[in-house]
DNA sequence: AATGAATGAGCTTTCATTCAT
DNA sequence: AATGAATGAAAGCTCATTCAT
């Protein structure tokens, strides 16, 4: 008896699974508006019918999606990765900023997809920040809140910095998809990229005086 | 005679221009695929059959748009404001950013739809990065070429880190709008904001060794 | 003042023939329903609004159409061609018959036309009947009547015989035209089908059982 | 299973027929251009969405029409009646002219929709050519072409004259209709009619020499 | 008298949603 | 629980008609 229920349990989280790839996946490359209901359900291999016995609406659908795909699974990531070794500055800022340009440069149509719906809807961007920015924010301010106190780093408000530093690997990512083959960073390796822009990071533009 | 024709022109031209307008408010609220004909046609004060006598279809009206606001207009600015005064390092930077944060923050929604698009559109694409980003970049990238030779700068690659700057000020904004009212960065002016941006690019986050 | 008066109605009738033929051309190229306004307008050279000086409505058009080409025209060529030359019995018919396969071939698609709205408007239908078919009938019926009379026709009811070789052209137009390239009648002239036709009129299938 | 099955494509099947039934019915009253979807729905006593269920557009709504009612059924039509009894000539060529004429008495607006199409479709035309009139065609040419050799015919080109035959009773069905209530046509049988034309068909005008 | 931009009713078509199976 | 045919509201679009110029 017991058994059966977990069967079912499974089935159900295993279908919801499968309706919410091909959501995120048809959503992101079409937009939530020009997306249809029959196409996610073919993508899903399963009938129309069926998504509407796991989701109230299309609406409802896309909510479930950006907080399935933006709260829980980034958090989870984010648990994951606390716990790492110890490495240098540069290579630290480094490795984080390659993996976010990775990431970014493979999913932007999915952020595309949640940044527009996240302004779009009050609620949703409640959580996002809430639940997604300020923890993840948590831990690199920080970490630069620690390194100017001991005075590695200059006396900046790390609130301000940090989010330059992230919005500017999202913007970078994005100018790189804006621009398309024509943009002189498509020649170089993700890891050329990233070390260049830990290296500004740090040093910003200015030569030192010595 | 000239004049009938001269008065029709100018109809034509400002009928454009209603609707144009009244396009580019609908679909920065809605999204291209959520917004409708009759919605933009009340918005701009016509009948629906009026848009079709200007424009060929929805998608054709939404190609104008971004046309018509995304390469007529910005490079007409771009041109007005090449004449400029003399300041110093600093002040140029942070009026610069100052200035971008100020429009994006006014214009974020637009900014969505147009990226939005154009990422969906490889016509619209190549149409973008051809004549606005690369015009847009070529005097900020000489500008800063011209820095590293005389020393005045370190020795980057000013073309990725141009794109970087660019890309920090539109991340920043992206990120300043999804956070909404909890963000910390809302409790600031934007002089203020800008001056932070401008120190952080100029002197990056390593303490002067001196 | 008379002029004037004169001059204005020759400018009248020239556009409203420059309309009727443009709207039977495209009336009969594409089906009433599929014609439009606008393109009567383009083939007869003038602006929209000015078919409506001269035609109510597009059904009015219709209308005004067919009893020009029906009426009018078909009555005015009947009365030119009714003094003729006598020639023989064959030759006669055969030349009659030639002369509606010619003119049949040349105008099916608005005979097509014709014939559909007449059986749609039966008040186009009773003018037809009481206009065209009965002042049309009435010469050939007298002719066969004379001849049954006579003795050298057969004693047919010349009503239902002459309606039936009527009958016989309009029809075999009609398939000719359904059956397109491939029809064993497209390679021979027109003078050849009307005398076959005319001597199957006059002879019948039946051997002479002299 | 198979039951279910079977079911589905019977309800299928009769949806096709309800639909192309109404389709017919209001095509051939108003003309292609001029019927609606919303009317066929009404007609056909489902909802307009259902019609797409069933046929991609209105255009293939038409050409499915034409092709079943043209294509499938006629053929099924021909192959019933080719066995059929010997009767003398006069009795069978009138039965075939009887049965031709009652058949387009009653179904003329149908064939009108069809010519008007099938002429402005090329496709439609050829199938047309091919599938209906050379299959129809080929008994009664054969039987001409026998009793021509057989010299009880006399010797005419089996391929006009049958075209001539069958076009006289098509045309005659359309002056019929063209005429209405006033032609001489409307007091008589339909056999009576039929027993003329034969008549006519077999041996000519012309009175017998002997 | 001629024009053609403006109009909006009404068309074809789509698709989120329902519900009998 | 899964299905997908049926539904009809609402979309994009067309075009007969009007009317200020």
């Amino acid at each position: 008896m017991v058994r059966r229920q977990e069967r079912k349990e499974q089935i159900t989280e295993y279908r919801q699974k499968q309706i919410l790839d091909a959501a995120l996946s048809v959503f992101s490359k079409k937009g939530y508006g020009e997306a249809t209901i029959p196409e996610i359900a073919r993508e899903a291999g399963v009938a129309v019918g069926t998504i509407y016995n796991y989701y109230e609406s299309k609406h409802d659908l896309l909510v479930s999606l950006i907080n399935t795909f933006i709260v829980t699974e980034p958090l989870r990531e984010l648990l994951k990765k606390s716990g790492k070794t110890k490495v240098d500055e540069k290579s630290l800022i480094s490795s984080i900023i390659e993996n976010r340009l990775s990431f970014g440069f493979e999913n932007l149509d999915k952020f595309i997809l949640v940044f527009t719906e996240i302004l779009r809807e009050p609620e949703l961007r409640q959580q996002f920040s809430e639940q997604i920015i300020l923890p993840l924010v948590a831990f690199p301010e920080n970490y630069l809140s620690a390194k100017i106190s001991s005075g590695d780093f200059r006396p900046v408000d790390h609130r301000i910095i940090f989010r330059a530093m992230f919005g500017m690997v999202i913007g970078f990512i994005l100018l790189h998809k804006l621009e398309g083959e024509k943009s002189p960073t498509r020649g170089m390796t993700v890891h050329n990229l990233a070390g260049q822009l830990a290296d500004f990071v740090l040093n910003g533009l200015k030569a030192r005086s010595s």
